[in-house]
DNA sequence: AATTATATGCGACTTAGTCGCAAAAAAGGA
DNA sequence: TCCTTTTTTGCGACTAAGTCGCATATAATT
């Protein structure tokens, strides 16, 4: 999907800055803070916070915040919960089946705190 | 519940600190930022953010993030998810059943992104 | 009481995120 | 195409959450 196109569906303005967010986060597998990639972004970090917030807005994007206490972004693609780990810190998409519904209220994302498998098995227990 | 008390049950050294966090926690029914209890506190930044440190690792209480990128701590009573409007930044407790399992995860805190009842209606729209 | 371990206050620091403003880039007409 | 208006960008300064080192104070242990 042309990151172009999914601009213009949310009536948002095709700019340099915006596609090339869109193009990295299209790369990503994995949701990603500013640290994570700011060295493949060439815009300054000012006009990054912003369109992030303007594609918060337009529910382009989730945010999903770790225990680290940084906001790792992710392009909304098929509807799925994230778990991030009290342990390790890590975010992860949790692509089998969670689904939670609540009388009146739009779901946009659902994030589940907690240990991770491999942190409850191996020594990293708290 | 006698604050020392909880201290005690998770081998953590009574202080006057901790007593005064966990004394405000109690009397508190929604979740609360630094911010909202800086003024109710005689402790230093430092001391309190170690100790809120100390209490999410030995799972004492809740920290939620809202929108608005500051986190809510809560006391651990009766489990129960937590909903965070993306329009009007509320942290909210959800006290109707939702229950979410993951195999081989444990599951500590839920938390609910999305548009609350109220901002779905006014003229809060996004 | 003396010793040891742990917690605290203070000040300096880091870093995410914000804001105002002037320059740059899009958009829209004439 | 040139001119005007609107929106976005870069820059620098700023705010506020959270962290860290270190000296002092407090709590636990002997
Ligand atoms: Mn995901
Ligand atoms: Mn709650
Ligand atoms: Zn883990
Ligand atoms: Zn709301």
């Amino acid at each position: 999907m042309p990151s172009g196109k999914l601009l213009e569906e949310k009536g948002i303005k095709v700019t340099q800055a915006r596609k090339e967010i869109l193009e990295i986060l299209e790369t990503c597998t994995q949701p990603v803070s500013y640290e994570n990639i700011k060295e493949s972004i060439s815009m300054d970090k000012a006009t990054f916070y912003r369109n992030i917030s303007k594609f918060e807005e337009s529910n382009l994007i989730n945010a999903i915040e770790s225990h680290d206490k940084k906001r790792y972004f992710e392009l909304k693609r098929k509807p799925h919960a994230h778990f991030t780990c009290r342990v390790c810190n890590q975010v992860e998409c949790i692509k089998s089946g969670i689904y939670v519904t609540l009388q009146n209220y739009d779901i946009e994302n659902v994030i589940i705190q907690g240990i991770c498998p491999s942190c409850k098995l191996t020594n990293r227990l708290p």
